[in-house]
DNA sequence: TTGGACTATGTCATTTTTGATCATCCGCAT
DNA sequence: ATGCGGATGATCAAAAATGACATAGTCCAA
């Protein structure tokens, strides 16, 4: 599934044009967006929560030169699936 | 943020009532539910992807009893951060 | 439709998550 | 505004993700 198939989704259930269904996913997507860039947490019942923790992570490895590479640290988002996402 | 914050910025870009624009947020995050019930897997760039991978995971603990449990098989929600949410 | 931009893949050592459970906290439907 | 059902935190050991990079594959804006 793409942005375009939820846009599709929206267009048949409402009716709306496709410009007006993707400009509702787009809301949607970049309020969560700048939420997330202001370090705060979503949490959606049923769905999942996202949330900013601290990455720690110290090393990685370069491949093709085989050698340890310095990771620094920084912010991630952190995923939890809601119950409905876990009762797959 | 919550449900209700997101469903509060439709209703101000889009002049919707709560009822309306809570329909909108409900459609979206439900047509993503669906397609990962389907193990399909999702990708939205700028923002994240989803999908379906098996449960490998063999062990976990019970706190109280101090002791390893035996951990089912079965599927979980791989979640990647796209590109605007790596930039944070 | 097309290409520019973004993502998946594969690799290793270290960091982080997973998973069951109970109590506490809180989202959100009524 | 309230309460019910769902989410979080703590715990430990094993299992999985992370991160850089180049290539192949693909999303999606114009």
């Amino acid at each position: 599934m793409i942005k375009n198939d939820i846009v599709q989704v929206i267009e048949k259930k409402t009716g709306f044009s496709r410009m007006k269904a993707l400009k509702m996913v787009e809301l949607i997507l970049n309020s969560m967006k700048e939420a997330l860039s202001n370090n705060e947490k979503i949490e959606i019942r049923g769905f999942a929560s996202f949330k900013i923790v601290p990455k720690k992570s110290g090393f990685g490895r370069d491949i093709r030169r085989k050698k340890q590479i310095r990771i620094k640290g920084g912010k991630r988002v952190k995923f939890r699936p809601g119950q409905d996402l876990k009762k797959l």
